[in-house]
DNA sequence: CGTGAAATAGTTATCGATAACATATGGAGG
DNA sequence: CCTCCATATGTTATCGATAACTATTTCACG
């Protein structure tokens, strides 16, 4: 810690005193646009600089009530998806310099009741959330709370604020409608245990649906455990399904990283990878681009909800926003056809 | 909107007339401990419920000069690596009540330039970077704030605080050890290319080193882009390498990720790793794990980076803290090794 | 030149919680 | 029954920037 840590904090009076002007000015000047004299608004920036002036968002918050700040409830950072959306998230937000405040639920519904109480205090601008499953505290909570609520990834029946997001059930039916066309017609399903991933889930509840529709057998799920599950789980999936079902010609795996786990073990087992066994995944992650065979899968658009949840914000923050009923965007998923299935 | 939303903000004052005591008691009430009657503690926080308040932590932050919230600089989010750091650092950190600020350089000195001085704006208790590559601005920037500044993900010479991390340039070295140990002797190396990455950079110098000093030739170098740089490079990247160098009998890669495009390359080529070729990632992604054959790697110790970082913040933070010299954590990068090296 | 609107600058009060200090109440011990 | 200290509560001022208002200067135009 160098000795000019020490210093006592220089603030707007300081400069204010230092250049022969009132606070008043300096805010103004600081704030760029508003009448000060370019002559003067040099003088503060440059004793300012000399003195060096760090500006205290903290009482600006304060008296402006406005944080410019956004919190972000995610599930997993681990999760590449997430990370994605995330990522344009941030992005786009940091243009208009508003930073985020993460949290980290760990895919706990409990652990985010905690967090989110934390997280309203400190008055962000709006409160995102990835997933639509909480707590009835934690819903009862949003509801009151005095910020827009927006949730992400998926497509709630009864959401709390605003929506972005795409329905898990109908992304996972693309998957179904290809395999089917191509002749498979006994499908399994890997992931989606019922516990703490609700997309997952839903993405299973999907495909029995899809089946069911179709007047075909939907009894073979295999449930992987707790999520996050990934490519090792993947794997042992692969086994316990083909162990109680060897009849099995397709498989439609939770994510990508599960469908990566099952066409190692494929290769492993020497099954064939589309000829005796069609797997998809589900994300379009880096993963089922690169790995062989490449693998079908669906592109969720995690950027572009990212992307979207960010103007959404903008626009909720726009000053003459006339706050109209909440808003809920639909994002479309793609299919994505690669070599693992035929 | 809920119509509860319009109502004016409920504070601590609008409790204290409510329940008939001053707004002292109130504060005092919240934070716990001070000696408030237990009857009056109880009237206060019933009262705070029916009311709906939420604490306002702004105005605490503003008066107390703390903010609980600690910065957090990354260069990306989407590597696996990173958001484990940063996942444990937050576990850790959400224990305390200590929330994180989070921006995203994209690998971007100039970014970061950008966004560190809007995080000090709001007085945060630590600054933690990942990376300790900086613009000449921005160490002077650190070095003269007024927080503790932690960089981690690497051993800089030159720390501008706290340091917590490991010296990239040797762990590579346990791989090429490893490696020339089995019998290898003309060893390639896939990634680090001068530019934004310099921890994939200080890899390639502890590659092109570690062969200095065993006196073998160190020119099979492939430089795979601008980071970050995945899968797809590796495959691309392996391509390269055994264009210019035929005989390569041993790859050491910047990442798994490198890593496993690498061995899905060979795999597609009919190159046996590892009798033909061995090859090693960086870093023990699951990817390297379940891939096949399995990747030989160096384990970092991403969430201990996390770990340690949070334990050094709350060290940092604590009341009766003498303010010693800056700290420097050195974590042991372990050897993993597995079949895709003999 | 004089006048008034626009441009520039200053004053005061405020955002909401709390540190620091001041005061009231209760009960143990003499 | 009174002193004294611990416990419980109240008062006032403050953190630093800025909204809202007021005051001054500038200068275009008649």
């Amino acid at each position: 810690m160098s000795p000019a840590k020490r210093h006592a904090k220089v603030k707007m009076t300081d400069i204010a005193q230092a250049v022969g002007v009132s606070a008043m000015t300096v805010s103004r000047a600081f704030k760029g646009d508003t009448g000060v004299k370019p002559a003067t608004r040099a003088a503060v920036l440059s004793k300012a600089e000399e003195l060096g002036y760090v500006f205290d968002a903290t009482a600006a918050n304060l008296r402006q009530s406005r944080t410019g700040f956004v919190a972000v409830v995610v599930p997993s950072l681990e999760n590449a998806n997430f990370s994605a959306t995330v990522r344009a998230l941030s992005k786009a937000l940091s243009q208009k310099n508003i930073q985020i405040l993460l949290a980290n639920t760990e895919y706990d519904v409990e652990e985010e009741e905690r967090l989110i109480p934390q997280l309203l205090r400190r008055n962000p601008e709006a409160i995102v959330l990835i997933g639509t499953q909480h707590s009835k505290r934690t819903r009862a909570l949003l509801k009151k709370a005095p910020v827009p609520v927006i949730e992400i990834w998926d497509l709630p029946r009864e959401a709390i604020g605003h929506v972005v997001g795409f329905s898990n059930f109908d992304a996972v039916q693309l998957l179904v409608a290809h395999l089917v066309k191509s002749g498979r017609r006994r499908l399994g399903f890997l992931g989606g245990e019922a516990g703490n991933d609700p997309r997952g889930q839903q993405r299973r509840a999907g495909f029995v649906a899809a089946l069911a529709q179709l007047a075909l057998p939907a009894h073979r799920l295999v449930p992987l455990g707790t999520a996050p599950v990934g490519m090792t789980e993947g794997a042992a999936g692969l086994d316990r399904l083909l162990s109680q079902f060897p009849d099995t010609d397709g498989i439609i795996c939770v994510s990508d990283l599960v469908g990566f786990g099952a066409v190692a073990q494929c290769a492993r087992r020497g099954i064939a990878v589309p000829e005796t066994l069609a797997i998809a995944g589900f994300g379009n992650y880096e993963i089922g681009r690169v790995c062989e065979p490449a693998l079908t899968t669906v592109d969720v658009g995690a950027e572009q909800i990212g992307q979207r949840t960010a103007e959404l914000v903008f626009d909720l923050l726009a000053p003459g926003n006339t706050r109209q009923g909440p808003r809920r965007f639909d994002i479309h998923p793609d299919l994505i056809v690669r070599r693992s299935t035929p």
